[in-house]
DNA sequence: GACAAAATTGACCATTTGATCAAGATTAAA
DNA sequence: TTTAATCTTGATCAAATGGTCAATTTTGTC
């Protein structure tokens, strides 16, 4: 009867079927979200039965939510890296270029992290009001020290902290249009990321304004 | 067996369990999306039995489909506003100030679309294509025109739309987070838009620098 | 008030869905 | 090679789901 021990990743086999069905299960929930999403699907496309599935998972939820807190920890990274003690323009800078290669490398992650907040983030409510909030705080105050230095104009830290969560990931999220825009050709896409990174510094520390 | 007659909008009870059921779907399926949601739920939050809802829209495809299509032009017609024989801060800044008030307004039909798109936008990829398409080339060669008459910094006007998208809807779609970033107090909201509005004023016209 | 059209719903249906279970196949340890 | 643990799946289940239908109630018109 032995579930799965938790504690130590055991057989190679396990490993690897957990990782299947986890890079399934990604596939299917950033797109259909958890209640679009069926078990039948993402066995499917981890290629094995559904109760061989449900042997390395034991409910829908549980895998659920794996695949959402595998994903938590490498949106929240390049947030925490930004330093204080830098400059506004290289630490803003740099963490907009963390924050677009994410969207380019992981757009899955994004848009399940997207159609986790869409439906109300219920499994992710602790986080965004724990550590998230936490953090933001803490960055908001940096921003802030920085204003008052005179290095950078002034506003409101968390309205510049949406502003670049948003432009950055939109181009993961809405992927889908920007393809039904521009086409899909084969260099669209890394060119749409050097456009995205060249504007997006462009607007944030020169504004529209001629000079 | 007459199916509701779709020309004339007849009976005043016809018009009005339409809205109701409309405004039902609205509800659910921004939340959960098309496969997430399921007619009983919406029949329930309309009030009325779910035979009696399939009297008025025959299957959930249709009405998913007059759901959506309803969204679309509140969504297109801000945008087409944008005039090229203005000047690029106040017709951008005004174009800013209507996607804003979209968003406030009708952040479900904002949270509708974006779940539409994040699902690989089966039912809109003809508007994207054609109608959006036209209008963001249109909109393109105005922007490329400012900044040939030396009004505007020169930047991508793509991702200048990206970003304006992005940084507006950001507002309806991840208000969950914002809420839970910032608390759900009876004028968080109001008072979030209005910064939203300033801040964004300022990063597009000025920049971040210090001046 | 009579009557036809419109509106409403309980009961039902076939399929899908999350989950269980018993039994068989494979792997690893002795 | 034996044997126990691990891995795998067909068959199955109860509940949920999109949709149908016949029958009843309500509404509008004369």
């Amino acid at each position: 009867m032995a579930v799965i021990s938790e504690n130590g990743r055991h057989t190679k086999i396990q490993q690897e079927n957990r990782e299947r069905i986890l890079k399934a299960a990604l596939d299917m929930f950033s797109r259909s979200g958890y209640r679009g999403t069926t078990l039948d699907e993402i066995a499917a496309a981890a290629g094995m039965s559904k109760p061989n599935m449900l042997y390395y998972f034991p409910t829908k939820q549980e895998l659920y939510r794996t695949v959402l807190q595998g994903t938590l920890d490498d949106w929240l990274t390049p947030f925490s890296k930004l330093d204080p003690q830098g400059d506004p323009a290289s630490e803003l800078g740099a963490y907009i270029s963390a924050k677009l290669a994410h969207a380019r490398l992981n757009p899955k992650a994004s848009r399940l992290f997207a159609n986790e907040i869409l439906q109300g983030a219920p499994l992710l409510e602790g986080t965004l009001k724990g550590p998230l909030k936490s953090l933001v705080e803490t960055k908001s105050k940096a921003i802030r020290t920085w204003i008052a230095d005179g290095k950078m104009v002034a506003i409101d830290p968390l309205h510049l902290i949406y502003m670049i969560w948003a432009s950055t990931q939109h181009y993961a999220d809405f992927e889908t249009q920007m393809d039904a825009l521009e086409g899909t050709g084969p260099d669209t896409r890394q060119k749409r990321f050097e456009g995205a990174e060249r504007t997006l510094f462009t607007i944030l520390f020169e504004g529209l304004k001629p000079r």
